[in-house]
DNA sequence: TTCGACGATGTAAGCCCTTGCATACATACA
DNA sequence: TGTATGTATGCAAGGGCTTACATCGTCGAA
């Protein structure tokens, strides 16, 4: 930088305001010091600027796993969306390491690059909820909702998506030949989908057993599993099945069509999340859209906004859902 | 840190010494230090750290896109590595936004924070390269094999999977009936598979014909078409592909089905990668498995080893791939 | 007893920027 | 011509840490 402000001639401070804050310069300066930066190939210090501004471009984001057509397409969105506001993304997942029980991101401190974090947080976790909140960093959360409204998050309606798909299913199975088959039953997400399911059976007047709603995990192999469980004893007629998401959906389609069992004809699979895996499928899944880069949009757009004004009011952006008509629940 | 030198009545040099160089400083006082430390909460400042120390623990990787399985696995591999060598990774994907031409990571010079760079090169791209390289980093290369031995790079060997691959194939069909379907001609895996592809077919004493080697894009929208012209005129007895990934060969075996023909009957399918697709189809998918998480992981081993020691000879990985037989290729 | 060596700690010089304040000059107005 | 404004720049004080070098006991050997 001293180099630079020597072969410009003038003081270094100039230098700098050519670089920050280029209106307070004279357009002849700039000229003198672009072509000298250009020249000399200046690059400013990142950590001297960090050190005196303690201003920062780097976001941290916390999701469960990296992997997986769901978190990678809510992190390229949420990427896409960091770089528009010049900012950049550090993503740890939980899986990472933790073996001392730590996140990723808190090992070494990277925590202190950080301007502010983003944590997708899918079932309680205490740990996680207040290693994330006690960091002191602009917080923006995900997906939880437990702990009150102090705090930034982004939500995502599962209601109108999970009530119209009900209504698909509904209007040719009858309710109570009708399942839910939810990943892990603490799982938030699975939770409220399972709530709803129940409540649109009752909005027929028909009163859930508790044999129609299924917990197990988000993987296809339960899905396979779930398929053998529903079709054990076989009753004529079709039956409807609302899956958690679309790998669920796809492992029953695998299980149903190893038995022998006709799609849509005596099953209708409704998805959730409208995966690629969807529409990459024969018949095609007919799913329940997440706007899975939105969400990854919305929470980094939130916590650029917290980071500049830590003081502004926490604020809940909610992303809605809907149903996306494909072959599985015998076409509309 | 003053305040913590304070509190344990020592000097900042030594609360310094403490976090950095504990055996240089007496059991006692180390002890007297830390519990100054814990009782003010007290973190160094990275931005401090890093002005003076001019080491970081960012890594940077550079990859042609960050979603679909094949990335994502790959970025796993590399982010639980660079975990266990006390790196973070931040994470480019030339996508992103290079509007101007300029990587994602060197837009905001977010450049000079990391310590070094992991850039893939899965085609012809001296952009690319020429920004890579002259950013003046320790860098790897990931699968560009263009410019010369200079430089660590970490590769796949296409020729042991597809050799064995095309060996399985051969054993049940004739040379004249088997065919490549590529993704990118300028990609440097679909040409190395080509490559051999070619070599096996004359090894057999067969001439490959042009037909029988197709280029076109890494989607299974490609591989549907191409179970198009290939099935447009049926020809009795089977037909063996190796296609150049998994969504391809997804493809083709969709399009196959909806065109009615027998997998693997008429049809016998290689695929390539072994993603999570491949076990997740019926009838599964015979694929060539690419150890991408692996890939990922020497990748930034070798990075942080050229970090720590800037003058080491270039070293190049050289991963091998190896076939998994599963149905679609009639089977072993 | 004296000196050298060594272990433990302190002193202070950077590392490279940003920015409040001061300065200097030019312009505009009275 | 004198003064008030404003614009363009420089000066210098940090910001929080690391580390070479200096200092000071202490202990063992001569």
């Amino acid at each position: 930088m001293e180099d630079v402000a020597k072969v410009a001639v003038v003081s270094t401070a100039t230098v700098s305001r050519v670089l920050n804050t280029p209106n307070l310069v004279a357009p002849e300066t700039l000229d003198r010091v672009h072509r000298a930066i250009a020249k000399l190939g200046y690059r400013p210090n990142v950590f001297a600027q960090g050190l005196t501004t303690k201003r920062s471009f780097l976001l941290g984001i916390l999701l469960p796993d990296i992997h997986g057509e769901f978190y990678s397409e809510l992190l390229r969105g949420a990427d896409a969306e960091a770089r528009r506001l010049g900012y950049h993304l550090l993503v740890g997942s939980e899986g990472g390491d933790g073996a001392d029980g730590s996140l990723p991101l808190f090992s070494t401190n990277i925590v202190g690059f950080i301007a502010g974090l983003a944590v997708m947080i899918t079932e309680p976790n205490e740990s996680l909820w207040s290693q994330a909140h006690g960091a002191g960093l602009p917080l923006v959360v995900i997906d939880e909702t437990l702990h009150g409204n102090g705090v930034d998050r982004v939500l995502v309606d599962n209601r109108a998506g999970t009530l119209q798909a009900m209504e698909h299913l509904l209007a040719s199975v009858p309710p109570e030949r009708c399942y839910f088959l939810g990943g892990p039953k603490e799982n938030f997400d699975t939770a409220a989908r399972a709530k709803v399911f129940g409540e649109a059976l009752a909005a027929m007047g028909h009163r859930t057993s508790t044999d129609q709603v299924r917990y197990g995990e988000y993987s296809v192999a339960w899905g396979q599993r779930a398929s053998e469980q529903l079709f054990g004893k076989r009753t004529p007629g079709p039956i409807g099945v609302l899956a958690a998401n679309d790998e669920i959906a796809f492992g029953l389609i695998q299980g149903a069509k190893d038995l022998g069992v006709g799609i849509p004809t005596d099953l209708r699979v409704v998805g959730f999340d409208d995966t690629r895996l969807a529409s990459l499928v024969r018949p095609q899944l007919s799913s329940v859209r997440v706007p899975m880069a939105e969400v990854g949009a919305a929470a980094v757009r939130m916590l650029a906004e917290r980071v500049r004004d830590p003081s502004r009011a926490a604020t809940t952006t909610t992303l809605s859902t809907r149903l996306v008509i494909r072959g599985t629940s015998g076409a509309a």
